[in-house]
DNA sequence: GCATCTTTGTAAAGTTTGTTTATAATCTAG
DNA sequence: CTAGATTATAAACAAACTTTACAAAGATGC
C-alpha cells in the first residue's frame, strides 16, 4: 500500500509549491524532535540541500514558528546559529468532563503543560450550557495565571463520559452527566470559546494519553481498560484510536460473565460485567462477604470504597483478598476475551479501581496459565491525568497540520 | 492528521521527480477509475495541466502500462484519442492452501481472473515442500492455459488455514495443514516460483474479498465470521485488515459460550465455541438429537453434514431446526460479544457452515432482541471464492506501488 | 602568530516539473 | 465553406530543488 514517498488521500493534482509545504512539514518534525539545533544539522538530519534547508525555515520563521537562540559551540569551523522550535507560537486546551467535576489543563505546542484549572460542578451546573460556560471560565482562567492571550489558545479537546459521536462532535449518550443525548458539544463549546474543537469519549482520550507518554508508548496495539465506577475499554490498534461503526466500540461493561446466563444488552441499564467488577459491584461484593462474616455492623468496615478494601487485600486481610481474587478471575476472562479477538500486545489497567497494583498482578498471574500468549498487562501511569494528556495530544495532532498554513 | 496534500510516512525530502511520480500515480488511478478516455478527460478529472497530463503519460505508456485505442467520438471539435490502463501488462496469481486441496487463480492488473486451477493433495503432499511444488505447478498450468509468460505474473498471495505472521512470511502454526509449525512460506514460495509473496490467513483473504467485491463492498469496519470445519474471524477495520500483535486477533474459536464456565484457551485444542458450532459440533449435536428420538439408527440422517442439516432445517425438519436455532443462539452471543468491543458496521459470515442463509437469518433475529444498535448480518457473496479474490485484491495492492518503479 | 583546514551559511547557475499562452489539427454546425 | 469547438502540442515563464562556488569565522598545527 505505501509507495514510500507519497501517500495523497485522493487523486489531487501535486505542484511544485506542494514540494515546499512537505518540506517544511519535514523541517518541523525534524525541529520539534531533534531539539535546538543548527541548519546544517537540519542539512543532514533531512536530506536536502543547504539552500534548500535555509530558504524552508526562513519561510518558517516568518510564521513565528522558529526562535533564534544565538550562537552555538564551534566544532572546529564557523559556529553554528542555534534555532528551535517556538513552542510558544500558541497553545492547546484540553478539558476532561467528569460526572462531578471538570478538570482542564493548558499545554504549549510542545505538550508541556503550563496551567491546570479545576472546579466541582454545583448541582445545577451539569447541564450542557452550564458546562460549556463553566469550561470558558477555566480557560479564561488558566490564561490569565500565564499571561497568555486567549486568541493564542489554537485548539481545544474535551472529553466526556459517554458515547461519543467525534466526527459529527456529538454526546450520544452520557448517563453520568444527568443523562446527557444527543448533546452537539462541540459546536456549543466552538460557539462558546471561539476555538476550534474536538470531542471525545474519555476513556479514549486516557488511552490516547497513555499511547503518547504512559504506560503504552510507542505500542500500536493496546487496550485500556479503565475500572471506576463504570467498566469500559479505550482501543487502540495501530497507533490510532479504534471507534467502530457508532462510536460505541469497547463497551466491555456489557459483557457477560463466565458461567452466567447471557442477559441482553441494555444500554440505559448498568452492563453485567460492571455490575460485577465495577466500584459498586466490589463494594457489594465486599458488603455481603462482611455480612457472611458477622462483621455487617462494623461501620467502618462496611463504608470502605473499593480502592481501599483492595489496599486491605494488599494488607493481608482475608475478606478483602477474597473480593480481590473473585474481581481478578472475572476481569481476566473479560481480558481473555479481549485478546482472542484484539491479540493487542498489552493491556493497560486504569481508573480508580482498575489501577491498583494488586489487582494487575493477580490477573496477571491468571492470565499466564492459559497457553496462549496473553497481553502484558501493566497499571496507568499517568492515572487520573490520563486524559488531559491525550486530550492535549489530540489537540496537537489537530494543531499540527494546521501551522504551515 | 491528514493534510489534504501529502502525508508523507517519515521525514523523507521531496525533490521535483517526487511530484511527476505522484502525479503519474494520481492519473494512473483515474486511467483505471474511468476506464478507456481521452487525454483532455484526464486534464478535466486531475486538475492537472494539459502539458502535464501529456507528458506524463507519455512516461507511463513508455512503462507499458498504457494501451491506445484510436480515435473516438468527436463531441464538436478534434475527436479524441482514446487510452486505457493495460490491464494485461502483467498479472497477478492466488493460491488458497486448504486442509485437502490447493485452489488457485490468475487475473489481470484490473483482478479479472483469466484461469483457475486446483488440486486435491496426495496423502503425502501436505507437507510444505510439496505444498510448493504443487503451487509451481499450478502457476504453471495457469500460464500455460492462457498463453502468458510466467515473467509476466507480478506477485502472489497465498492463504494458509492457520496464523501467519505475514510481515515474516512465516505460518506459524496451522492444525490441518499435518500441523505446520513456523513454517517460513513465503521465503520457499518465493524461492520455488520466483515471484514475489505475500502469506496470509486464509480467513483473513476471505475478510479482504468480501470488501473488494462481495458482501462488505465498501464497508470499513466490519468482522468476517467463518464457519466451517473451524470457527475463525477475519478482522477489517479502518478499510484494513486489523492483525494483532502476535498475528493471531480473531481466534474466536476460543470464545466461551454463555452459562458455561470458561475453560482455559489450549492452542493446541480445539476452541471452546469451536467444538460447540463448528462443523462437528452441529453434527454432533445433530446426533445427541437423533440418538434421543430414536432415529440414531438412520444411516442416512444420522451421516448428513452440517450443512445438510441445516437445510433440512430450511425444509422443515424439527429436530434439525433445534439444532440451527442451539447453533444461532451461541453464534448470536459470540457475535454480541464481538459487537460490544468493536462495533462494526456489518457482520459477514462465510464458511460451509456459517455462510447458510437460514442459520444467518435466525442469529440476526435473536440480536435484534437486544437494545444497542447491532451490526447488521449478511451472508457471504463470494462463497468459497472469497479466499482467492481477497489474494488477488492484496497482490494487486502491492503489485501497484511498484508499476511506476 | 599565521597559514591551513573545518564548519557554517549564502549566492549563482543549472535542472526538473509545473503552468500559462500560443498554435496546430480536426471535427460539428449553420 | 466558414466559424466555433475540442484536442493536443510547442514555447515561454515560474517555482522549487540541486550542485558548485564563495564568504565568514573559528580550530589546529607548526
Amino acid at each position: 500500500m505505501a509507495t514510500g514517498t507519497f501517500n495523497p488521500p485522493e487523486t489531487q493534482p501535486s505542484r511544485p509549491a506542494h514540494l515546499r509545504f512537505a518540506n517544511c512539514r519535514t523541517l518541523l518534525q525534524l525541529l520539534r524532535a531533534h531539539g535546538p539545533c543548527s541548519k546544517a544539522d537540519l542539512v543532514r538530519s533531512s536530506g536536502l540541500s543547504a539552500p534548500t534547508v535555509s530558504s524552508a525555515i526562513a519561510q518558517i520563521e516568518a510564521l513565528g514558528l522558529v526562535e533564534t537562540l544565538g550562537e552555538g559551540e564551534s566544532s572546529g569551523g564557523r559556529p553554528p546559529e542555534l534555532i528551535q522550535f517556538n513552542a510558544t507560537h500558541g497553545y492547546v486546551a484540553a478539558a476532561d468532563i467528569g460526572g462531578t467535576r471538570l478538570r482542564m489543563m493548558l499545554a504549549d505546542l510542545n505538550g508541556t503543560p503550563v496551567a491546570h484549572w479545576s472546579t466541582q460542578f454545583a448541582a445545577d451546573q451539569k447541564d450542557p450550557t452550564s458546562v460549556c460556560s463553566v469550561l470558558d471560565e477555566g480557560l479564561h482562567a488558566m490564561c490569565q495565571q500565564t499571561n497568555i492571550a486567549i486568541s493564542k489558545v489554537l485548539h481545544l479537546t474535551a472529553g466526556a463520559p459517554g458515547i461519543t459521536d467525534v466526527r459529527a462532535g456529538i454526546v450520544r449518550f452520557a448517563p453520568n452527566l444527568t443523562a446527557w443525548t444527543e448533546v452537539p458539544l462541540r459546536a456549543m463549546l466552538r460557539k462558546q470559546t471561539g476555538i476550534e474543537t474536538i470531542v471525545e469519549n474519555d476513556t479514549n482520550l486516557a488511552a490516547v494519553g497513555e499511547y503518547r507518554q504512559g504506560a503504552a508508548e510507542g505500542v500500536e496495539d493496546f487496550i485500556f481498560v479503565a475500572m471506576g465506577t463504570g467498566v469500559g475499554a479505550g482501543i487502540f490498534l495501530r497507533g490510532s484510536l479504534h471507534h467502530g461503526a457508532r462510536w460505541s466500540a469497547g463497551e466491555i461493561g456489557y459483557l457477560g460473565i463466565p458461567g452466567v446466563a447471557r442477559e441482553p444488552v441494555e444500554m440505559h441499564k448498568t452492563g453485567q460485567l460492571e455490575r460485577v467488577i465495577g466500584g459498586a459491584g466490589i463494594e457489594r461484593q465486599w458488603l455481603e462477604r462482611l455480612e457472611r462474616a458477622g462483621l455487617r455492623n462494623e461501620a467502618e468496615l462496611a463504608e470502605l470504597r473499593a480502592p481501599q478494601i483492595f489496599d486491605l487485600a494488599q494488607e493481608g486481610d482475608l475478606l478483602a483478598l477474597e473480593v480481590l481474587q473473585s474481581t481478578a478471575v472475572i476481569l481476566a476472562d473479560a481480558i481473555a476475551t479481549l485478546a482472542l479477538v484484539f491479540n493487542p500486545e498489552l493491556i493497560v489497567l486504569g481508573g480508580g479501581v482498575g489501577s491498583h497494583d494488586r489487582l494487575c498482578r493477580e490477573t496477571d498471574r491468571l492470565l499466564r496459565n492459559a497457553d496462549f500468549a496473553p497481553p502484558r498487562i501493566r497499571t496507568s501511569f499517568l492515572g487520573t491525568q490520563a486524559q488531559l494528556h491525550g486530550a492535549i495530544s489530540l489537540s496537537l495532532s489537530a494543531v499540527e497540520s494546521k501551522l504551515l498554513c
